[in-house]
DNA sequence: AAATCTTTTTGACCTGCGTCAAGGCAGGCA
DNA sequence: TGCCTGCCTTGACGCAGGTCAAAAAGATTT
């Protein structure tokens, strides 16, 4: 049955693709937007090249100047306690924006270094805000964009105020594997950019409880892990521990023409 | 000077303070905002009779339609979980905004609900968002606005993430604290408007060590609690506890003419 | 003022997970 | 090839804080 959306033509070989041509216009910041208004949108987004393995994109305090999309890799952005300590707040994957809790007072109030080779849309937010006064369907999509921020940190609240290291590591690997099911990506199938020390710190436990955990999953046959690499072989049952409404696999999805290897 | 009931004199409880007389209007959504433009503002804002204590504000999967300041009293915001069971998300004082997390999908995903008798101003999303395509301030205001609200959950997750109760607790309370000294309250002295229960339940703690916590506080003669009012006696030591940079006392604050009784 | 209900306090017990420690494995580099 | 360094795994042990229980102190109703 054929798709009624229109064929995009994508070059895969254009390093600096258009946000028109991007393949994840449809869940980054010009979800809803025509073509005339992403042009302009384009105009103003500027494609620096990659980011390496552990460089930081901002560091804490540094002054805001541009909201930055994850184009491919990830990022994890983090705290740091006066006495060094980090606390990791989050893991962006491609699609996602970064940057928005330093609107507030115009500096960042945490670092975001890149866990792989990571590129990158940087978006002015002077311009961005100038813009979206002019482009109804963009400024609302930056407010969606920021309330689904909100939204994302509240379920963090709870998994952190009231789950089990079980429920906590499961919830993460569901929500994980929903995030890449929406990029296109296999849902049941990837590999782990961050080490189990930032998701221990992230879900706040210990690097330990979660490599216990990692193999007592394995165990009781839930999912493989090689390394880096997770495969979840129950994805329904893992839902079950994680003790959340897993929203099934009905969402919206990117198409991604060559992803089924 | 003797108040008399005359039929032209308004009952002070039906007053309805527009945005330019407001006590509020340095830390609420007109921040930055000029006298023309406040008075835009102030058209599309609906005040109505007061919520008693228990009445839901909104519950989880309303629509939609507006968002809410706090005028007076004070609100909890939670999610229950499918087996009924509530995690209470945040308080919301006087000056703080209340639905931000629901223009993401235009349904309310937490209740709220009022600790005591509350009043409100209702701000109709949409004229909020028509409004400020035309007022930069005010468009800028509202991405402030929310950029802190989603680090105050950053906040949060580095408390529930790896704080112990104790300095939870004391984190908690200098938060109160300072809050309401920037509405121009008494730092130092202040009701709890929540329960043990409801505070227990916001940092991830029982409510027993919650309990228990309050009492030793005041044997280390840290502060003074009798039922739900608190008395910081030694802020400074509290701070140490929460072990956080508590940002001291020099943020502005609001004048209160008449707030020294 | 008695009766009932809710909230808070306090104690006793127990367990989930943090901490410490030691050893395994892979990848980078000489 | 072997060493080094960083990451991961596994075991042993202890404690912070959860759970259960009961009583005290308010609050609300009759």
């Amino acid at each position: 049955m054929p798709t009624r959306k229109l064929e995009k033509v994508v070059s895969l070989k254009e390093i600096k693709v258009a946000c028109q041509a991007c393949s994840l216009n449809e869940i980054c910041l010009p979800v809803g937007m025509g073509e005339t208004d992403l042009d302009r949108l384009d105009s103003i987004i500027d494609r620096k090249r990659p980011l390496a393995r552990n460089d930081h994109l901002f560091r804490i305090g540094d002054p805001f100047q541009c909201l930055y999309a994850v184009r491919s890799g990830s990022l994890k952005t983090y705290a740091t306690s006066e006495d060094g300590q980090e606390q990791v707040m989050g893991f962006h994957l491609p699609g996602e924006l970064v940057g928005l809790d330093a609107i507030a007072d115009g500096r960042h109030p945490l670092a975001a270094k890149a866990l792989e080779t990571t590129s990158l849309c940087e978006i002015p937010f002077a311009d961005l805000e100038a813009l979206s006064r002019q482009l109804p369907s963009l400024q609302h999509q930056l407010l969606r964009v920021m309330s689904q921020e909100i939204r994302a940190d509240e379920q963090n609240m709870v998994t952190l105020g009231q789950k089990s290291a079980e429920e906590r590591l499961a919830s993460f690997l569901i929500s994980l594997s929903s995030r890449f099911r929406r990029r296109g990506f296999s849902e049941n199938q990837f590999n782990l950019s961050m080490s189990r020390s930032d998701i221990g710190n992230y879900l706040g436990l210990a690097l330990e409880t979660v490599s216990r955990l990692f193999t007592r999953f394995q165990n009781e046959g839930l999912l493989r892990v090689d390394r880096k690499h997770i495969e979840l072989l129950d994805r329904a049952r893992l839902c079950m521990f994680s003790s959340a409404k897993c929203s099934s696999s009905e969402e919206p999805r990117i198409l991604r023409p060559n992803a089924s290897s």
